[in-house]
DNA sequence: TGTACATCAGTGAACGCGCGTTCACTGATGTAC
DNA sequence: TGTACATCAGTGAACGCGCGTTCACTGATGTAC
């Protein structure tokens, strides 16, 4: 999706900025303490090196910059987790390896996770935008959990639900490790690769069981 | 924890609000689209009903208050599941009244749970508080699963990783359910049941094997 | 009981600041001829 | 190739706004005598 704004690509003083440019510039400025919708639309120009009435050339407003973050982030961690499964294919552990690609995102340059995690705030069209992105992961991890029943014979119980609960746990103890120093990352991926195993043990114990456990 | 300013109680004008009456306001400005961290001073003392400046005799500053918030929110939404646990002693499904406590919180008038659903973004202060409050329902649910082995004589694989997991899950999927309407929170109610029950069977059954099954 | 006094919660006015947004503009570029 | 013109990305100046914070103040209250 380059640019989007079609008006008329064939006359008129030529750009030397773009939405692109605009939407790195906000990601420079994101950081731990930062999250998109604390950015001002004359912090974003100011980064980008225009005058902050030249924003309204490239977006409406901030919200638009800011749902096209959430689109973009969500988009290409999508893909660098699709990109890690393919690989992990003849391994076996594909778990193990989404999860880790998700971690080392979490230190990053490109800020992709932060813009997912942190916008849980904000106005209902972000987190509208970012509840968008968790289901089109729930919806692969689910597709991969059904693989994985039927490649092992081991039935699982409710998938989708499943994979909804591996979701928001990744995501939630994810979230919570973006505080912590780098080096306590591999610690974090380790317990939440347990609590994957757990959930997915369970649902398989859910599906052999005829009536529920009482907890 | 009445008031804190101790002073000397002793002279002076007799104070017209306090502290708590600047809490409740502030309080009462949270929603579904309004989170902790984007009150300002001027708000709150003007849902309170006293000048602006004014605000200083009785906090710091904003942050100070939200802390306030956040501690209160979490002291009280504790003591709430802690009654529900009590009660349910002897009825047995601890964890399902634990849940269904939580989940009726989301729809009540205090807005206790908002606070802590909402602060995990904002200020590295405002996530430490609410990371301290996550903490202390992960350690009485940790007490409360092995308590729950010991009963029943099925041992749990590491307690306190898996409290962590159905603390974080909850506050994931409760958080996420807080735009729903109210009429869907009992669906969201079930889901989480049986995701914590996933939780709690996998932890079982990884107690049982010797070595962890590869994903 | 009456009076002088100290305390301090709450105030009104003012400040400087960064913000989003508007306006009329400039001038580089591509197009038509 | 040269010239007139339309396009439109980027600009500088200005606006009104709500904000956090400060200052010197007021006046109700409790205490000391």
């Amino acid at each position: 999706m380059p640019a989007a704004k079609a008006h008329h690509p064939s006359s008129g003083r030529k750009a030397v900025i773009n939405r692109d440019d605009l939407l790195a510039a906000a990601r420079e400025l994101l950081g731990p303490h930062r999250s998109v919708s604390t950015l001002s639309l004359r912090e974003v120009t100011r980064a980008a090196g225009i005058a902050p009435n030249s924003f309204y050339r490239h977006f409406r407003d901030m919200d638009e910059l800011a749902i096209a973050l959430i689109d973009q982030a969500g988009r290409s961690l999508r893909q660098l987790i699709g990109e890690a499964r393919l690989r992990a294919n003849g391994g076996g552990s594909v778990v193990r390896v989404s999860v880790e690609t998700f971690m080392r995102q979490l230190s990053a340059d490109e800020k992709m996770l932060h813009i997912l995690l942190r916008e849980g705030t904000g106005s209902t069209a972000f987190k509208q935008a970012v509840a968008r992105e968790l289901r089109y992961f729930e919806e692969e991890l689910r597709i991969d959990l059904i693989r994985l029943a039927e490649a092992n014979d081991t039935p699982i119980f409710e998938p989708a639900l499943t994979a909804r609960a591996i979701t928001q746990l990744v995501f939630a103890v994810g979230g919570a490790a973006i505080d912590l120093p780098a080096d306590r990352h591999a610690e974090v991926l380790e317990e939440l690769v347990v609590m994957v195993r757990m959930i997915v043990e369970g649902a398989q114990a859910l599906a052999r069981k005829p009536a529920l456990a009482k907890i």
